[in-house]
RNA sequence: GCCCCCGUGGCGGAAUUGGUAGACGCGCUCGACUCAAAAUCGAGUUCCGCAAGGAGUGCCGGUUCGACUCCGGCCGGGGGCACCA
């Protein structure tokens, strides 16, 4: 009588959803129960449910379940990340309409997440390409336009010239368009930005209250943001340049002043674009700077190359010294000022730079006042140490120096101490069809004119044709020619599209609540927000990360919402890999493949899921054949939650097992009648096994410690089977069917029912563990001699150091051990060891 | 180049503050049931050794009565950023 998923898992599924089992309460959260809104990362509708999808929402859907089972009210919702590239892609590959391609998308996966039983509230399920969705972010895009938030300028792109589109960084490979395979050029468009630079400091700060992220996000969103503290100052030109009398730059190191040997601006600094108008050999030189391919590779072999313009600058500290200014294409106009000074003796790239164009690498930065005038190798000195060779620096430490030459600058007015940052204005124009239309109409007359609140949503049109290289709305003229809704004059809409990283910075706020007339209630979504738990993967550490902090502030600021931070603990799970295999002329092989090939096959590293090295498994044949709750099971045994988790054929049969167990210890139990055991009387040993599980699980579960809590499990059901019938032992399987609960639901309400359980086991109570059984009245002493284990004793808990030490001068091993010596020392550590030192 | 993380059996991994290393799972070996196989159940499984015993958490050293755990230095693997002044 064996378990059978196909029919149970459809079953209680079907139950669930007709009782509303996980439908979330408004009204309950927050005043009848305490709220917990668990959220993992929604999908992106791809085509098919994959395994990452599966380990992510079952860790998810436990936490859920078991913060149900603790009397708290819980908000678990799911909806699609449906805006975006590759339903472009497939239309014009397939030749279908990327919304229709889309929703047949979130059909199939809707229905592939529903048969793994997740504890979700379907009721709020929201799909970013809907215009319920979509208008709601054009009228908070005007929001923020209205607050200054977002602006328009000249910002330089990947272009594709023969798909006549935008790319990412990441699509452009060797140089060249990743689909086209057409060299990329660099071209200047007009673009919409949210200015985050706004709010780098307090994205910065707020790092440090969430407490419940990994280190390793807080610390990557951190250097992404890019604090650096510093001197601009002003140099003077010794004569005059096309109009220029100066220029500013920014050091980290202005305790390096006296060391300066050169100043160096960007390639596209405008003093260097304004000399090359007269100056071929400048002009040539830009050019070939904005060759250079951007690829990280390229950068880093990238040649330091310069060249000399025959200006000088003036050192701020001294009217005699003059600099030579270069052109340098190692230093970049969107950081800083775009214009640096080189200290070649204390930077690295500097000091490249002066070697091959000969110029003075002086030290002023030396371990100690002895080392003052050791020239410089090839590595320049940046550890610490005492400002030489540096006039009324001398002898001062680094910090103080740098302290020293800010204060001086101030005070004669030449420069000021400042912070610069890494991060850069979040530039979110798309030159795309499927996306959120930015609603903005371009007049003739009055600029860009935001779309009258009254006509929203601007509505994607349906009827495109993608033949055609380029964004069909830049074609379709009856959507695109509007009259200006200021002047009424002849106006066109903006044609570029939201990045879709803006449909995922706010999402969270919509499932919580989600009025027809507006992007959500104040009130309703501060009753759920933040999300207690977001589980996601580590990919989105930064970017979707950081935008979603972005615009929660955002919202925070123009008094929206009144929340800092949207995500209060975060967790990244590991991804789900397996085994790779080839044949023998190098051809990836899938699984099934590998097996029924006729020659060799090669098998191969174990690697993260993926398509081109076909080493996927689809789950849903999976859940065919052994259910939702031993895949579920297997999601989250062995491997702890933030590593991978590598797929095999042996871990979901052992999964299948032990689902089979557990069945069968409630099966049995159910027809030997339950708790009307007669004989027999307490197992204590059973009942103490029982409620240090209790404890542990519970523990465990809190932590995502998933793979312990499933240790756990396993032990218990152990001790179970290997106990003989008892009130105990009836008790304890009908506990051990409630602690499973959250990870094999379906299971969990067959036996539950079986077993005569009241209602559903998904609406239990989870048990409380008892203090009192948690301790045992017995402890193992482990007797070490010399710190090594020769011995273990057992000793009444609480016993006195004198007689531990004494019963473990009379145990024989110790005797031997000592050979005779009387122990000089002796450590006790109660309840623990005893440890003789002879 | 800079920053961060991780090295424990054949494998995935446990080990709350330094206190019995290897829980639990996979695999493997032996046994039971079976005509047989599958399934299931039982026993075993860090290494060397018949045993007594010894060694053992990447390597070297240190602190400590006692180190997987703390400190220093190496070696190996992984990740993030990347000409950021």
């Amino acid at each position: 009588m064996r378990f059978n998923p196909l029919t149970a898992d459809a079953h209680w599924q079907g139950v669930w959803e007709e009782r509303g089992t996980f439908r979330a309460s408004d009204e309950r959260a927050g005043s009848a129960r305490p709220k917990a809104y668990i959220l993992e990362m929604f999908p992106y509708p791809s085509g098919r449910i994959h395994m990452g999808h599966v380990r992510n929402y079952t860790m998810g859907d436990v936490l859920a379940r078991y913060r149900r089972m603790n009397g708290f009210e819980v908000l678990h919702p799911m909806g699609w990340d449906a805006f975006g590239m590759p339903a472009e892609n497939a239309a014009m590959e397939k030749k279908v309409h990327p919304g229709e391609w889309t929703r047949r998308n979130i059909n199939t996966m809707r229905a592939q997440l529903k048969r793994l039983g997740f504890a979700l509230d379907w009721s709020r399920e929201l799909a970013t390409c809907n215009p319920d969705y979509y208008g709601h972010e054009q009228a908070l895009f005007l929001d923020l336009y209205e607050a200054g938030l977002v602006y328009r300028r000249q910002s330089e792109v990947n272009w594709d010239p023969v798909d006549m589109t935008v790319l990412a960084n990441e699509q452009v490979i060797d140089g060249r368009g990743w689909r086209s395979g057409a060299l990329v050029e660099r071209r200047k468009l007009d673009q919409w930005f949210l200015k985050i630079t706004d709010f780098a400091e307090e994205l910065l700060d707020g790092l440090d209250t969430l407490d419940r992220w990994p280190d390793k996000v807080r610390l990557m969103q951190e250097n992404w943001i890019g604090k650096s503290g510093g001197l601009r100052f002003r140099f003077a030109l010794a004569e005059p340049v096309a109009g220029h009398e100066g220029f500013e730059v920014f050091t980290t190191r202005p305790d390096t002043i006296f060391g300066a040997s050169f100043a160096a601006i960007a390639p596209g600094h405008p003093i260097a674009l304004a000399l090359a108008e007269g100056d071929e050999a400048i002009a040539a030189f830009l050019a070939e700077c904005k060759r250079g391919g951007t690829t990280a590779a390229e950068l880093e072999t990238a040649e330091k190359r310069g060249f000399d313009t025959g200006a000088r600058v003036v050192h701020p500290f001294d009217p005699d010294w003059t600099l030579p200014v270069y052109v340098a294409n190692f230093v970049l106009m969107d950081y800083g000022t775009g214009a640096i000074f080189g200290a070649p003796g204390q930077d690295q790239r500097d000091l490249e730079f002066a070697r091959k164009y000969g110029l003075p690498v002086p030290r002023v930065v030396a371990p100690s006042v002895e080392q003052a005038d050791e020239p410089v190798g090839d590595e320049a000195y940046i550890g610490p140490g005492v400002i030489v060779n540096s006039r009324f620096l001398d002898g001062m430490s680094v910090e103080s120096a740098l302290a020293e030459v800010i204060r001086r600058a101030e005070a004669e007015g030449w420069g000021e101490g400042t912070t610069v940052w890494r991060l850069r204005d979040w530039g979110v124009s798309r030159q795309r069809y499927w996306g959120t239309p930015i609603p903005i109409v371009h007049c003739e007359g009055c600029g860009p004119v935001p779309v009258p609140r009254e006509e929203l949503p601007v509505v994607l049109p349906e009827d495109v044709a993608f033949e055609l290289p380029g964004n069909p709305l830049e074609r379709h003229s009856r959507w695109r020619d509007v009259p200006c809704p200021q002047c009424a004059g002849s106006a066109r809409r903006e044609t570029d599209t939201l990045d879709t990283f803006v449909d995922s910075s706010w999402y969270f706020i919509r499932f919580a609540s989600q009025p027809a007339d507006g992007p959500f209630d104040k009130a309703e979504a501060e009753r759920w927000l933040p999300v207690d738990q977001y589980i996601g993967g580590v990919e989105h550490a930064i970017l979707h990360l950081l935008y979603a902090r972005f615009w929660t502030r955002a919202l925070k600021r123009i008094g929206r919402l009144d929340v800092a931070e949207p995500f209060r603990g975060l967790f990244t799970q590991g991804m789900v890999t397996h085994l790779t295999f080839q044949d023998e002329e190098g051809r990836w092989l899938t699984p099934d493949e590998a097996a029924s090939h006729p020659g060799p096959v090669r098998t191969g590293r174990v690697e993260k899921m993926s398509k081109s090295k076909k080493n996927t498994v689809d789950p849903e044949p999976i859940v065919d054949q052994y259910g939702a709750d031993a895949v579920r099971w297997f999601m989250l045994s062995d491997s702890p939650p933030e590593r991978d988790l590598e797929w095999s054929e042996g871990g979901i049969q052992g999964s299948w097992r032990f689902v089979q167990r557990l069945w069968r210890l409630a099966s049995e139990e159910a027809e030997r009648g339950g708790s009307t055991w007669l004989g027999g009387g307490e197992d204590e040993g059973l009942g103490r096994k029982l409620h240090q599980t209790i404890a542990a699980v519970g523990a465990n579960v809190e932590s995502l410690a998933f793979n312990k809590a499933v240790a756990n499990l396993y032990e218990l059901a152990t001790a179970i089977e290997k106990a003989p019938p008892s009130p105990s032992r009836s008790k304890a399987i009908r506990t051990l069917v409630v602690l499973a609960a959250p990870m094999v639901p379906h299971l969990a309400e067959e036996a539950w029912a079986a077993l005569g359980g009241e209602g559903l086991v998904a609406d239990a109570a989870w048990p409380e563990a008892d203090p009192a059984m948690l301790v045992s009245d017995q402890v193992t002493i482990a007797v070490q001699v010399n710190g090594k284990l020769r011995d273990t004793l057992t000793a009444p808990k609480g016993a006195p150091r004198e007689a531990l030490e004494e019963m473990a001068l009379a145990s024989e091993k110790i005797v031997r051990s000592l050979e005779g010596r009387t122990p000089r020392k002796v450590i006790v550590v109660p309840d623990r060891l005893v440890n003789l030192v002879a």
